[in-house]
Formats: C-alpha cells, sequence, structure tokens
DNA sequence: CGCGGTTTTGAGCTCAGTCAACGTACGTGG
DNA sequence: CCACGTACGTTGACTGAGCTCAAAACCGCG
C-alpha cells in the first residue's frame, strides 16, 4: 500500500483517496448500523476511525443541560474522526441519521499509515483542512442569514454534494436540521413552507425537494 | 533542526513546539504590524504561516454584504494558517487587533519541515486538531448560551489563556467581540453591564476586567 | 479645552423561540 | 380491513431576547 511517492499531490479528490486508502487495507472492518444508533458516544476512548459507505451520520456535541448541537452531517465517502486521532476522548458524538454501511479503521493502524506513507498522510491533513474550512463556513452561516436563507443555504449545499437537479430525499428530520443550523424544529418548518410559498423550492411530501432556479436579478439589482 | 524522533511525542505542548521550530530556522521573518492593519487578506494567495510573538490578531470572514464574522483571537504563541497550506488562497484575513510583532515563515518552507520532519508534522496535525476543537465548542457556545453567559465564556476562556488572577487587559473592542459571539456591540456592553451588575466580574474602566469566583451553588442545586 | 472614537444607555421593534393544537404517515394488532 | 398509537411535520398565538436607531457619557490625546 505504500506507494512511495508516485501520486499526484495537487489533486485534491486524489490526495484524499490517500487516507481512504486505509480503510480498504488489512484491519478494516465493516459495519452495519441502524438508523439512529449511536456509533461513538461523546467522552469515549477512541479506538477508531470510520468511513462511510452508506448513508448518513451526523455527529453532534451534548451540552451539560442536554441540548444538542449537530456540528456535521457525514454522507458517502466521508471519513469520520481524523480530528481525533490525538485525542484520549470523542469530543463529539457520531449517530447514524440513516441506516448506514460505514468501514471502521483502529486509530493505531491509521496513525502507523500517516507515519509511514505519504499519501496516507496528505489525506490526513487535507482531511483536516477541509474540515476547518467547513466550520468556518458553517459559523459564518450562523451568525448572518436569517432563518428562511440559513435554511435555503442548507438545502444548496446538500444538492452540490449530490449528482442530478431531480428531487432529492432530505435524510434528516426537521430537528437535525434546526439543531445543525441553530434553528428550532418549528422555525425550520416554517422556512420549508415559506421557501416553496415563494418558489424557491419545490416539495414533494417532507422529505423530498428540488432546488428552484433563482430568476434573474432585475436590472436595478445589478450593480450590486 | 531534525531531531529524529528523540521528542516526546505525548505532550501536547511539546509536540506544538515542532511546528514553532520552523519559525526560529533560517527564512522566516519577523514582522512589526501596527494596530488594526490587515496582515493577510481574504481571497490572497497563501504564502506564508505567522506566528504571533507579541499582542494580537483576529481572523475573520467577510460576508458579501460586508459583514464581518470573526473566527478566532491569535494571542502570543499561536500559529496562523497552518489550515491554510494546502490552499490557494486564504479563506480569512488575519488582521491587527493590538500592535503585532509576528515571524512569518514561507509556505514552501513549511511545507517542506513536514514532509522531513516528524516533529514538525505532529505539530502541524496537532494545531489542525485542536483548531477544530475550537471551532466546535465556539459553535456549541453559539447555539446555546444566551448573550450574558456567552460574554462570560469568552471572558473566561481569555482569562484561562493568561497566568494570574489580577486584572486583565481586554485588548479587542466590544464590536470584535460581538463579531465573535455573534452579538450586536451594544449587546455585549449590555453584558458586560450585566455581569459587573450581577457581581460576576469587576470592570476597572472599558478595557480591564477581572473575574469573580462563583459562590459555592446551594444545597438545593449540588444534585444537578 | 475641545475633538474623535469608543462605550454606555434608552426606546421601540422584529425575528425566532415556546407552547399548544392539529394533521399526516406508517406500522401494529385486533 | 379498520382502529389505534406513535412519531414526525405543520400551523397558530403569544412572548421575549437581542437588534436597530439614536442620544448621551466617557476617555485618551493633541
Amino acid at each position: 500500500m505504500n506507494c512511495e511517492e508516485q501520486r499526484p499531490r495537487n489533486d485534491p479528490a486524489e490526495v484524499l483517496r490517500g487516507l481512504a486508502s486505509v480503510f480498504s487495507g488489512p484491519g478494516a472492518t465493516v459495519l452495519n448500523v441502524a438508523s439512529g444508533r449511536v456509533l461513538v458516544a461523546q467522552g469515549q476512548e477512541v479506538q477508531s476511525v470510520y468511513r462511510i459507505d452508506r448513508g448518513y451520520v451526523r455527529t453532534c456535541v451534548y451540552a451539560q443541560d442536554g441540548t444538542r448541537r449537530i456540528v456535521s452531517f457525514c454522507g458517502p465517502e466521508a471519513i469520520v474522526g481524523v480530528g481525533q486521532l490525538n485525542r484520549p476522548q470523542w469530543t463529539v458524538s457520531v449517530e447514524a441519521v440513516t441506516q448506514c454501511v460505514v468501514t471502521s479503521a483502529p486509530k493505531a493502524l491509521v496513525n502507523r499509515n500517516i507515519e509511514t506513507d505519504a499519501w496516507v498522510r496528505d489525506g490526513a491533513m487535507l482531511a483536516l483542512q477541509s474540515e476547518i474550512e467547513q466550520g468556518e463556513a458553517h459559523l459564518v452561516m450562523m451568525g448572518i442569514l436569517p432563518s428562511t436563507e440559513r435554511v435555503l443555504a442548507f438545502l444548496s449545499a446538500f444538492a452540490q454534494t449530490r449528482s442530478g437537479n431531480g428531487f432529492l430525499v432530505i435524510p434528516m428530520c426537521r430537528r437535525d436540521i434546526g439543531d445543525y443550523l441553530g434553528l428550532s424544529m418549528e422555525t425550520v418548518s416554517r422556512s420549508f413552507t415559506a421557501l416553496r410559498e415563494a418558489g424557491r423550492i419545490e416539495l414533494r411530501g417532507a422529505e423530498k425537494f428540488r432546488l428552484v432556479d433563482a430568476p434573474a436579478p432585475a436590472v436595478s439589482d445589478r450593480a450590486a
């Protein structure tokens, strides 16, 4: 697996594949996780890192009073836990949003590969960096956008991770979206309704949506 | 500088010193930055990484409409830009909050050291991981705490980075604190007043404060 | 002493949270 | 097949924390 510097190092997708390679070697285990199940609980000892093969998980933080903040949703190909490799305990919980197939790789194995294989190491660093970037984007959105725009931004971001422009299934419930966006379940629901009534999204039932392309802005708005 | 695996790898402070070592070698440049000056602007090409020697900087993101979100404040010993090493352009601006002395190291030099020196590499990974952790904490606080508690949490966190328990100078203005906490300048100010009136902090002028130790909770509260 | 920038305080308003009722979908068991 | 229960989503009414706008106070400095 140690490919000794023969890989391209400037294509992000390729670099990330370096990290993913750990999950196809020996030592990796495939798990089936039922929807709602807790894969790892906040505070638990860090033993493994996970790659999502099918389904969606949420990473979340629970405060003392029980309130929950969702930090990120991770779908197919995402790798969860790189940021925890040097920590004794998980700072987040990882929970299945839908039924999932995930591959786990022991922490020690991943660390060893990072030491010895430049390809894996670059992948790990890139994964960390893009996690930081996502965190920044999340923070900005939370601080600046009003509720309806926040929900739309969430849907747009989700749509960008999926190909095609038909209706997409939203895998997570309204409460999850709320905990991710810093809104109540009710406000998320109202935002969906408002977006639909404004013709900015289409809905099929509660869990399928499609973005409506924004109309070209009026001439007077173009200057901005 | 390449100390070949003789360093302890489990003491976080020591590991971070590995990354810091890059700034004491040849190729590093010391800069004096006046308060308010922009060290790097969002969108600018990534050329260097910086270590703060004296003073405080803020890292911030500007939205299209000009609103600003402060992502972090960095003080002495902090290293800024590790998360940008694989990026073409800065995702954040770095601006001096106070007069600063910073050391800059060229991106290429840092990357080379990460490749060849395990000590530096571990330092870089740890720096990235703690940045993620801080981001999570920031996010949680923003979503859950009311304004007054948010400001207190900010002051507590700041106090923890500084030794002693006397009055501390707050280097940043109310607006900066607001943009960091997701609050308006006025609300920050009101929170300061509320905390002072509740006897939870002491103030000397607008920019020196001291935390008042919280009184032991009443017996009836202990169970929680 | 006056001036500019920052902070504080005040008054009014608004967006989103809470509480509560109702609707809908789905699965279970009689 | 239908009655029931549960979980999730929607909608409504009310409330309040924090924003905006505006004015006053404070501070450092020439």
